[in-house]
DNA sequence: CCCATTTGTTATGCGGCTTTATGAAATGCT
DNA sequence: AGCATTTCATAAAGCCGCATAACAAATGGG
């Protein structure tokens, strides 16, 4: 078999060279979670003697372990495995503009430790405050690491600004003010990623866009973004801009001239608060205080609160129109405080499908956790590619 | 060796079983045209003999033919191989609304045999006409069929109208009129794509945006239609309408209600006619025939003729800013009668630049045949599926 | 307690490939 | 012409990853 380059466990440690069904056996176990011998081996098609070979390779490497035995209406007990520690673990960081949200996570998304800590005033930009809690709290979690945990194998990093890979020019990006305070160690990988595609990401593995191939998940709040997964991939573009529908045209119509960003500025909230409240009536119920007002109070049937609301979804209906008339995702998950308004979606759901074609139009069901889940599953695909990864020559 | 499935050749015809470096060889031969065995064995990293098994079992089928020896400063002649008449050839059909282009081609691109007809009236939409025109041409083709170009592999039809897969509901798509006269064979592949979509395949393949990962062809003309290629792959869209720029958000601006498909009618060759027929001075030069007509006179520096022509450049220009915002594809390559005007080009690429994200704006430089050579492209790569299929169990 | 059933291990073989060795053909130098 | 050199092709041997087959071990039911 040639176990030659094994013989003193530890030392060739990255170069672990695998077999392809040791690489598949893992990968099952990462997605699949626990499972038994003879179900990885009949969901990958492998012979008992290869899960055998498999297994022993990983286990060698500390790459599973064994959790326990199983089940069996007849039979033999059947051997349970999961993801081993020498698998090692990833950070996942929502460097967000109000918060930082910290997970840390082994490489099958089991929750080893979390922390999130609440920015004290609410930045728009990313900056040095930001950097400096995201240094804070990435030591805080390194003070906690356990041993067992096994080596760290990427840190991912979702930020609120557009992220260019190594190549592109990143001049006008603010990513790199995220390290003015923060150095990450030289060992694990690096996974940066805008956070409205971190939040997409979520919604593809944990949430109403469960396993699609394609769909697009708009963000609507005091920003505008869109995180678009075509043919399972997520969209980055050239420039690391895709999605940036703040910067479509306009305004857009004969006899206007558009101007850049501008579609971010009308349909933001702060926008919209101030056409609120020119718009507002002399009359009794004083406009509302902020956008949470608003909407509660349309809920209420205030009537004045409702009409604003409506026009503004009416607007978000012919964003999405425009998104949809592009790609075709199929499905359009709305975010963001203003896109997870109940009082938005039938209307923004028959504004676009009245506009272009047939398109499916949900609310985002996941919580506050959605960009860390994101990034966390982003940061665990790389681990894995480093794990995983076959000799080069 | 096991070539015992082989010994009566021919009789096992669609279930050819291939080592995966003979598959390796062949696409090899498909995609880089004439080579002798050392050239395709070095590229591929194969060594001698597994070359030597690779063409033995790639000539035995015929896919391969040696078609002489060639060149070596120093040494022996190596042979030169290429492609072989059992590999069979494709039909590519471009069943355009004005006239009906066809090419008879072998899978690396040799043309067999190629007819255009031109359609009597211009027909805006699929209709019976353009059907029966395929049907004859198709057939004109099918009678001229040397021996010796092997077996028919696959048809590929260019539509200027939304297609959709098999699974998709096709109720408000033509692409069922195509059938109306034409009668495919059963046994070659049918490959529908949009004319849109097939023109961005062959800037891919053979015009400006050669070996792009990311990039869009805009067609600006009497309709407007956009192809889009994201990560090397044509996104097509749920439902096939990615790229119905048609259909973007228009008038979009606050106070205006978006009408559907109206961004294709205002930024459409008529609707541009129309306005400049209206605003059209009285003095002594006439307003333009057509828009060949104006973009003429607009470049002998007419000045009414130039300021239409500036501000509908500038209209697109904001068109194509929207494209950029969505998926940042860092290239858009503009087409059609209008796109393609050298006038545009320089106003298009300002003003899409000044409203989102750095992008390059070209003008296609392939001729009336782009679409025919994209569909073509395409039939090849399913027929490539169908000759290379491994089989299923 | 024996047996059917399921799980895990060991032995053997096969397909696809590589490396090594050997033979054949074309070229330049003497 | 004869020869070394270079390149190409074929033959033989062997490796790697996997499967099949056969056997050993564990478990529950008559």
């Amino acid at each position: 078999m040639g176990f030659s380059h094994l013989s003193r466990p530890g030392e060739s440690f990255s170069a672990a060279e695998l077999t392809p069904s040791a690489r598949a056996v893992f990968r099952s176990l990462v997605a699949g979670g626990p499972s038994t011998r003879p179900q990885i081996g009949e969901q990958l098609a492998l012979s008992r003697p290869t899960m055998s070979a498999s297994i022993g390779e990983l286990e060698r490497l500390g790459y599973v372990e064994k959790i326990g035995e199983s089940q069996g209406s007849l039979g033999r007990k059947a051997a349970l495995y999961r993801v081993g520690a020498g698998a090692g673990h990833v950070v996942a960081i929502d460097a967000g503009s109000t918060h930082v949200r910290l997970r840390v996570a082994t490489l099958d998304h089991r929750l080893l430790h979390s922390r999130t800590y609440r920015l004290p005033t609410s930045h728009r930009l990313m900056n040095e405050e930001i950097s400096r809690a995201v240094a804070e709290e990435f030591a805080a979690a390194a003070t906690e690491t356990e041993a067992g945990w096994g080596p760290l194998r990427a840190i991912g990093i979702a930020l609120p600004s557009r992220v260019v890979g190594d190549g592109a020019e990143r001049a006008s990006t603010r990513q790199d003010e995220l390290f003015t305070h923060f150095a990450p160690p030289a060992g694990p990988k690096l996974v940066l990623e805008n956070n409205v595609n971190c939040a997409a990401v979520a919604e593809n593995v944990y949430g109403v866009a469960q396993g699609r191939q394609d769909f697009a998940y708009i963000q609507i709040g005091l920003k505008l973004g869109m995180g678009l997964m075509l043919g399972g991939r997520l969209i980055r573009g050239r420039n690391g801009a895709a999605g940036e529908i703040g910067h479509l045209a306009y305004p857009f119509a004969p006899g206007h001239t558009p101007v850049a960003g501008e579609a971010e500025t009308y349909l933001g909230t702060e926008a919209l608060m101030q056409r609120v409240r020119d718009a507002w009536p002399e009359a009794p119920p004083p406009p509302p205080e902020d956008a949470g007002d608003l909407f509660a109070r349309a809920e209420k049937d205030e009537v004045a609160a409702r009409e604003q609301v409506e026009r503004h979804a009416a607007d978000i209906g012919a964003l999405v129109a425009s998104c949809v008339a592009l790609v075709d995702p199929g499905l359009v998950v709305l975010g963001g405080g203003v896109g997870t308004s109940p009082l938005i979606l039938p209307i923004v759901r028959k504004v676009a499908n009245a506009l272009s074609y047939a398109v499916s139009v949900e609310t985002s069901s996941l919580g506050p956790d959605a960009t860390v889940l994101g990034i966390e599953k982003l940061a665990v695909d790389r681990a894995l590619d480093v794990v995983l990864a076959q000799p080069s020559p």
